[in-house]
RNA sequence: GCCGACGUAGCUCAAUUGGCAGAGCACCCGCCUUGUAAGCGGGAGGUUACGAGUUCAAUUCUCGUCGUCGGCUCCA
């Protein structure tokens, strides 16, 4: 349909939300005649202003802005546009120096709004309601009555550089949200609820998953046994993945001397993100923040043939990195990760179908997840970059990015591209998903190294006998483990699948009497490698099945003397649903079949 | 790192204008012997994140440090 199709920016949605940000910047100027007006447009969900005011906003203002903005709204007051020249504009907004910035690019014809280049030289208009006038292209509502007085909210007040460039000023950013009607507000205030609920951060303390602690540090997460059960749980599924792909696993250190990261160009690059090196008997040496160096090294460790390549190595390694301290976040942001990482080497003729394997590996992990929504981003280098963010080899860069566009298109993989996004030493491919709850997770990564090697020697003997240097694939289609299991968290609201739920099966005695028999099953379960407890504590059946549906047990089993005398159990589902008298022998059948298929269903 | 808000028992939260820090759950001890989401009673648990300052008196006011959260910037 036409309307599922239509683009946001032509939605009468989009204009509400841009109109909002208007009567918005109207009733903040009206309380700061000085103020300064940035920009203030639509995004997912609602709208904001940048402003720069003589003092910071409070949530008590953010009340009183709201309250004039339902004011403003009623007037009913026409948006009128008007196309306006370039030194007209200048005199209309000679006090905001921000807007006479904007002016000068859009007169230029470079820079929109963002400071990003346009194509085509823009034409200058401004929007006038009641009595504020905005530079401003559009489009906007008839009148401020399409704003429904009881269909927005400000949400929150928060810092944002000018331009997004945090040498910039940092400005005062409020957020609104804005929707057609009351009930669509409601409903998103709800959404927004149930996310918080479903949130990993506390869900993971709820189901005892992970927990930091101030002392040991913040980034550094500590696994708790259900935590660690999920990671054994995946490193046991990537094992299995990868030893049929033809990886081989290998194990190295979490320090290595300067030397390693001089050469491999991390320390010029990449040491912003590194923690400083210590030292002792004047040498240097530095955590890892990648394991791709050691990895170099084993492969260089032997002359190798084109008949040995592929050479694919893998492993789990831990790695550190140094992010800055206000972009932790739960488990999706840290600064230790054990990632699911593996390096591939390989001949340039290889490189295609290398590369789309990997791909498929994604593709395979998804599907096991039950994750459909995921873009696919070519990550580009780019030309200001050279040299500063990215290895100064523009011939290469622009070579590789061509292979690795040209591999995902011969293998039919719908992908976007995004300038300036690539690693220091090549394109890649990220794999965007999204939670439940609406979180962006970055996690599958696909890069290709065309500059590491060759630094680190790295050769292998081709048909003719010539020395080449092999191609290097850094992958990690799980991401780290940190962030898997962050998004695993959101994406099951901790409804896990049989395999991967830290305890499988709980046995609920009904009083006493079967404690023993409770015990029993449990260890019998336990021998058939299934994840069980019994719960024997003083606590009435009630209240035990409430403990195991709080933790998310996907299997409950009671038993009282009916079950003890008939060597049976009576099993109630995580879904609530109930089936007595299974002979205990069919149970342990069923829950093994689950968990060796990984079945999604209970 | 930057802007802002916040930090009270293991957890979730209270505490009028500065005046002896409190509840539920969890924990420990009893009683109850129970059929699919909380049985009852009792006990213990706090240098109010940490460090200074103002005050007769600070959880409350001021400053600093640490941490968390919402964003910005940056990223697996």
């Amino acid at each position: 349909m036409a309307q599922q199709t239509e683009r946001y920016e032509d939605t009468q949605l989009y204009k509400i939300r841009h109109s909002a940000a208007h009567v918005m910047a109207q009733a903040v100027m009206e309380m700061f005649p000085d103020g300064k007006v940035t920009i203030g447009p639509p995004v997912e969900n609602g709208f904001y202003y940048d402003f720069d005011l003589p003092r910071n906003l409070t949530p008590e203002d953010l009340e009183l802005i709201e309250k004039r903005m339902r004011g403003i709204v009623q007037g009913k007051h026409e948006f009128k546009k008007r196309v306006v020249s370039a030194d007209e504009a200048r005199q209309i907004f000679a006090d905001q120096p921000y807007k006479l910035e904007l002016i000068d690019g859009l007169e230029k014809g470079g820079l929109d709004e963002y400071g990003n280049p346009l194509t085509e030289k823009p034409e200058i208009s401004i929007y006038q309601q009641d009595t504020f006038t905005d530079l401003c292209r559009g489009p906007h509502v008839q009148t401020t009555k399409e704003i429904k007085q009881d269909a927005f909210k400000l949400m929150s007040i928060a810092g944002a550089y000018w331009r997004g460039d945090e040498k910039n000023k940092m400005l005062q950013r409020v957020y609104g949200t804005a929707w057609e009607s009351k009930d669509q507000l409601k409903e998103y205030l709800n959404q927004l609820e149930e996310a918080k609920k479903r949130d990993h951060r506390k869900l993971g303390k709820e189901l005892e998953i992970f927990m930091f602690d101030d002392e040991v540090g913040p980034g550094l997460p500590l696994w708790l046994p259900n935590g660690a059960i999920m990671i054994e749980e995946l490193e046991k599924l990537a094992k299995e993945m990868e030893e049929k792909a033809g990886y081989q696993r290998v194990k190295t250190p979490h320090l290595t001397k300067e030397d390693l990261f001089l050469r491999s160009g991390h320390l010029p690059y990449y040491a912003e993100s590194m923690y400083p090196p210590m030292e002792l008997e004047g040498v240097k040496y530095y955590v890892k923040p990648m394991n791709c160096p050691m990895h170099h090294k084993i492969f260089g460790s032997k002359g190798r043939s084109y008949r040995d390549l592929p050479v694919r190595l893998a492993e789990y390694g831990t790695c550190y990195r140094y992010e800055k301290s206000g972009e932790l976040i739960g488990l999706q942001r840290v600064r230790s990760m054990q990632m699911n990482d593996a390096h591939i080497y390989c001949s340039e003729e290889l490189f295609e179908q290398e590369f789309l394997a990997v791909v498929d590996l994604y593709v395979n992990y998804f599907k096991l997840f039950g994750i459909e929504k995921y873009v696919m981003r070519l990550s580009l280098h780019s030309k200001q970059g050279l040299g500063k963010k990215y290895v100064d080899n523009e011939t290469l860069w622009l070579k590789t990015e061509d292979m690795v566009r040209r591999a995902m298109t011969n293998g039919g993989v719908p992908f976007v591209e995004a300038q300036d996004e690539a690693a220091f030493y090549g394109p890649k491919i990220d794999v965007q998903i999204w939670s439940v709850i609406g979180r962006e997770f970055s996690l599958a990564t696909n890069q290709v190294d065309f500059a590491v090697p060759v630094k680190f020697d790295l050769k292998f003997t081709n048909k003719e006998g010539l020395e080449e240097v092999p191609l290097c694939i850094h992958r990690a289609p799980l991401g780290t483990h940190e962030r898997m299991i962050g998004f695993l968290i959101e994406h099951y609201a901790g409804n896990f699948p049989v395999w991967l739920s830290p305890e499988q099966v709980r046995v609920i005695s009904i009083t006493d009497v079967q404690n023993e028999y409770a015990e029993k099953i449990a260890k019998e379960l336990r021998e058939n490698g299934i994840r069980a407890h019994a719960d024997i504590s003083s606590q009435r059946m009630n209240s035990k099945i409430r403990q195991a549906q709080l933790m998310k047990v996907p299997y409950m089993i009671v038993v009282g003397d009916n079950e003890m005398q008939a060597e049976q159990v009576s099993l109630r589902v995580r879904d609530g649903s109930q089936e007595n008298n299974i002979p205990l022998g069919e149970f342990v059948t069923r829950v093994k079949d689950k968990i060796i298929r990984r079945a999604s269903e209970l």
